[in-house]
DNA sequence: CAACTCATGTAACCAGTTACATGATTCA
DNA sequence: TGAATCATGTAACTGGTTACATGAGTTG
């Protein structure tokens, strides 16, 4: 249910069309909880009819802008306030290193070495997005702000660990005659 | 497609029946791809009508032992090799975080020291699986080590910036005048 | 007037969750 | 003999992805 409330979130701070909120997803929450078009348009008519939205003005091209109601906002706050996340992790990154075994030691620590390179990619575009967002203006900043840092930290993590496990793997091969 | 290759990989370490690799996904697996019952025994019957897998034994109870083919080896390898893996990363926690202006600032903290909380939690639960796993025996075991040690550090940067967030939490509301 | 962006909607499919259903074997 | 564990299977539902389909307004 958490694209639902993150529409909610998002619409509690602004009134917006779908294709607004597209935007959104595709930029700020790329990174945390990205959605697609066609998920974004569906929630956006299943919330209206469940009146927690209402489509409050209509532009041109059939545009639509949608705001959150009064049982719109209660149910956000339920649920940032009463409810538990989800905190299932699934990485497939991850499970290709556990089956590394299969490859030749070369070819395990290519993609070592090119899950850092992506890593650097993604850091350097959070470093990029840091540079460029005004974070003094409004409350969704100030804690994207937060999160952004998250993703900052992960990178960085993330990298680390990847030199690790390189240098793990080297001094195996080195000390064996396996392979 | 991940959970049919994660499949493929451990049948590939040693064969075994939906029960016990049900069993691995509950524990080795648990952190990185976990999978349910249902899942299981539907992917191992979908593998084995594409012939990826096989029969090899039966046991008391209905007890199907399957083994990995040649074919299932080298799209277990072809995976590993030739393709990409999904780096999509969903949090509900931080999609969370960038809705905490709709808390007062307490709710917003508790939050936060929970996720702290959860994460110590976790982070000992992997120390103690570090300390009784025997972590020379096999392939599988030293790349699991290697995914365990992601865990750590993972866990250990959570903690770090969640301590962080709380302290730019603190700072802000005592500066403002707000809430 | 062509190319681009804005804007919405839907259908088919795939992956994952929860719950239901059943029964054999082992062990205290 | 009752409880625990071993063992499999299926159905309904939810959430997410990809692709198809359409068209209005804007800008060079």
């Amino acid at each position: 249910m958490s694209l639902r409330h993150a529409l909610l979130g998002l619409l509690n701070d602004k009134s917006a069309s779908g294709y607004d909120l597209l935007h959104t997803f595709n930029t700020s929450l790329a990174n945390v909880w990205p959605a697609s078009q066609s998920q974004v348009y569906g929630e956006l008519g299943r919330l209206t009819k469940a009146s927690l939205l209402c489509v409050s003005a209509e532009g041109p091209r059939g545009r639509k802008e949608y705001s959150i109601t009064e049982a719109g906002r209660a149910e956000l706050v339920h649920w940032l306030a009463d409810t538990e996340p989800n905190r299932v992790r699934r990485s497939e990154t991850l499970l290709r290193v556990f089956f590394l075994g299969n490859l030749t030691h070369a070819q395990a620590t290519d993609y070592l070495r090119k899950e850092a390179e992506v890593t650097s990619r993604t850091h350097e575009h959070l470093r990029e997005i840091e540079r460029t967002v005004d974070w003094d203006a409004d409350d969704l900043a100030i804690y994207g702000r937060l999160a952004l840092e998250y993703g900052l930290r992960l990178m960085a993590m993330h990298r680390d660990w990847t030199e690790w496990a390189i240098n793990q793997l080297n001094a195996r091969h080195l000390t064996a005659a396996d392979n």
